[in-house]
DNA sequence: TAATTAATTTAGATTTATCTAAATTTATAC
DNA sequence: GTATAAATTTAGATAAATCTAAATTAATTA
């Protein structure tokens, strides 16, 4: 079975949706794709005669394992490219998140086999995000994001689930990345605001649209 | 400006065909493009819009300087990546052509400039062809096929131009790469066979077909 | 439970790509 | 130079993708 690059993305999309959101509906799924409900109806359509989603009409849609299976292969394939962008290719890791989306859709289990053995099995992209393994496989590790973590506790930085290249960019400016330590001071009930200290320097705030993407553990 | 994958496929096998025959009709790229010559004149009236061929309705057509240099840059991509794929994924000579088919409609100059350095400004990909640099350029080296060349001579295959995966597994069978030594004995009018002695193997007869795809210097 | 609102789907229009068959132009033969 | 053949283009049909507007269903409220 091949699948067209708008359905891989629109797998792709309902599968992030689905974990991050306690019901997915028909117009979250249009906000997602940039696009209008009514070709989101007829893309849901598609994917149930694939197989790759169950759908009842005005009831809802999820993910068959068939849909999540492949979802999957499309994320391990995005994080590779990353990977090989960043560590091979010396790309920033704010330039390769649209590039790592062209690539995604480039179809060969065996190309995606071997890259893997080439980059020597990363186990997570530069964003700090698990790349599954074949089977669909990856770790997961204990994070949360800075509005809910504990204050004044010693914490690492381990993802950053926002990859716009502004968002990334303004973290580059307050020299945060993957691995940075930094410390919860105090937050602001008023507009949500969190202070941190990023490793020894002097304390920051961070908007509350920064901090919520920002995952750390202990 | 942005080209589709099938605007970049009618500029690239237009490129090529300019090359390999006198005159370039809508009937030949038809058939290269295995579709219709309805089709082709519509796709030859929106290439003209985008100035990337001259074109007179009955006369003919022939790439601009602009549609010249896009082809050069489809096809050094197309190169980059199956030197990329053959010699840090490991893949067989055989396999790769159709993964850069795919691969070569990613687009980023910046990309392609990186994967480039990567690899050390490779100047061949692993069929022998030049790649051509950013601007164009690419080495010429002076190579005729087993038809032309002449008998008892020693010859170092260069290229092979043919790149479907029967003719290049056929290759491997003969144990024919480049860079092999070989001697043409002599030619068979009846059938345009040529008798040649691979290294210092027994001699081996390959049919026309064969010998006019394997191209040597002296 | 009936009325209202929100979410979702359907129907039909539009755009794009490609095909077949007919028409046109150019090249070739006599 | 005219007739014939070949190459090319045009016109119109078909299929896929996506949109707008209207219709339908489900959820909410009084």
């Amino acid at each position: 079975m091949t699948y067209t690059t708008a359905e891989e993305n629109y797998i792709k999309a309902i599968y992030h949706l689905e974990h991050e959101h306690e019901l997915v509906g028909t117009n979250l799924l249009a906000a997602a794709m940039k696009t209008k409900p009514a070709s989101v109806t007829d893309m849901l359509k598609k994917l149930e005669a694939k197989k790759l989603l169950h759908y009842e009409k005005y009831r809802g849609f999820r993910l068959s394992d068939h849909g999540n299976k492949l979802a999957l292969t499309i994320i391990r394939k995005h994080r590779l490219w990353e990977y090989f962008l960043v560590e091979k290719l010396g790309f920033n890791w704010d330039e390769v998140h649209v590039l790592a989306e062209q690539l995604e859709h480039v179809s060969s289990e065996e190309m995606i086999r071997r890259l893997d053995e080439f980059l020597e099995h990363p186990a997570f992209d530069p964003h700090g995000d698990p790349i599954p393994d074949v089977k669909g496989k990856f770790l997961k590790i204990n994070q949360d994001n800075l509005l809910s973590l504990p204050l004044k506790r010693n914490l690492k930085v381990s993802a950053v689930k926002n990859q716009e290249s502004e968002m990334l960019n303004l973290l580059t400016q307050y020299e945060i990345k993957i691995g940075t330590h930094l410390k919860i001071l105090r937050r602001f009930a008023y507009d949500g605001s969190v202070e941190i200290m990023i490793e020894k320097n002097a304390a920051t705030i961070l908007s509350k649209q920064v901090a919520q993407h920002i995952y750390c553990n202990l």
